[in-house]
DNA sequence: TCATGTGAACATGTTCACAGCA
DNA sequence: TGCTGTGAACATGTTCACATGA
């Protein structure tokens, strides 16, 4: 998504692509669950597997990191886990706030696998003055008032948003110029922010609509072999014979 | 993410950049506010900014749809929402089951934004005996046991998925033994599907983790002028002289 | 005249296939 | 021998820049 840098055409062989950023969570998650069953080396073919990507772009991801493979026996769990999360910054703490608690926000604090690897829930934050002081997920909920000073005391870097769409910019705003520089937004939004913020979305609605537009798809093609299930009815029930959309407009200019 | 179509090679003019679909919800949703404001026309240059791409790529991606602006003016606004709808299905409607409803799974429930665009929420699932019948977002929750009729009975082919990770695979077999071929997993697991079933997942550690790579980036660069804000503390705290970790093994293979 | 629509250049990402090393 | 690491081919995605037509 929007990565805030001048995007520099990988000047050294520092750079380690995104595509394989956003993968290196998944195999780290892989190689944790080997570790727990304390199982010492894999294949780049066992773990692809276990992380749902095929073995050759694995290597190619790891070559990025470095050589940490043994060529003919495969790679040290403890050891990739380890090369992996130093990558990540996992090695760090990093403290966050949630603003917004609503029924998304308390769902996230009460995420439990937000503490477990590098996140620690630092405040929950709410515009809600009948919120401020109630427990939720083990902390007290704080009043919107005092988030730049729970930024500042605990040096958050990282902000997630789980407002209602109305107020998340406003929200950004805040914590932006509190020096916040990484925005995970659940706000259905585009947030704007300057260069050198980063921003992920998360979207319900837009992954259910790109789900839907795949279904369309597969009817279409279903409707070449046999109408095997009752596939969902078209808006306004199967017999209408006239324009059935009660919400989209038929209009149709020029 | 996993696209279980055989992915042939565009054979037509009509397949869609996979970018593209995962770009037109976005436009939607900017012109379903231009539309409520009553906005007759846009340009490209003035929709993009509200869905925060840039003006050449909309144009591109309006291009796979068809020649729907008018040179020299821009795009009719009712019309594009329309043609756009229509691309993703959502001028039908599509029952959707939610399976797992604890924190997370009872916040998407009550997410808005579900109902307003052709989804349907047919029915929340739960594997807890004692959930069963307890009204959640106006609904009664159902037990497990029903999955497999709730699923035939309302032509549901989406399924969204809030259970923990250890039951998520064998939700998701039922799932799609049970007719439905697109998912969306919330559970921090990979789900393997047959062919012809997609999966897109949300996980909020994955997105935390690629936001901590960019902000220990960042820090790293920060180095290079003056280290203007205190950097997140190594884990174990400044003065801690062992090994701070539990989470992460200090071990050094080869 | 002005903003769309698009070919062509460029950038990123994926897959293949095999050289190279334990 | 067997699996890693990687150059090269291929595929997808983005940006440029301008011809085109309302």
């Amino acid at each position: 998504m929007a990565t805030g840098r001048t995007h520099r055409p990988a000047t050294r062989s520092r750079g380690i692509p995104e595509a394989t950023v956003a993968r290196l969570p998944l195999y780290l998650r892989a190689l944790t669950a080997l570790s727990e069953r304390s199982v010492p080396t894999v294949s780049s073919e066992e773990l692809a597997a276990a992380a749902g990507v095929n073995s050759a772009k694995l290597r190619k991801d790891f070559s990025y990191l470095g050589s940490y493979g043994t060529r003919g026996v495969g790679y040290d769990v403890e050891y990739l886990v380890y090369q992996i999360s130093r990558e990540l910054g996992l090695t760090q703490d990093w403290p966050v706030v949630i603003v917004g608690i609503g029924n998304l926000g308390a769902a996230l604090a009460n995420y439990g696998g937000f503490a477990s690897r590098g996140f620690r829930v630092a405040a929950l934050i709410d515009a809600d003055p009948s919120m401020a002081g109630k427990p939720v997920a083990g902390l007290r909920v704080k009043h919107t008032d005092e988030l730049e000073a729970i930024i500042e005391d605990n040096g958050v870097s990282i902000g997630v948003i789980a407002t209602p769409a109305g107020a998340a910019q406003q929200v950004c705003d805040r914590l932006v110029a509190a020096g916040v520089t990484s925005i995970l937004n659940f706000a259905p939004t585009v947030l704007s922010v300057p260069d050198g913020v980063d921003v992920r979305k998360v979207d319900l609605s837009i992954e259910l609509q790109i789900l839907a537009f795949h279904e369309q798809r597969k009817a279409g093609e279903e409707a070449l072999a046999a109408p095997a299930r009752p596939a969902p009815a078209v808006r306004g029930g199967t017999a209408g014979g006239k324009g059935p959309d009660g919400d989209v407009p038929a209009v149709m200019p020029a």
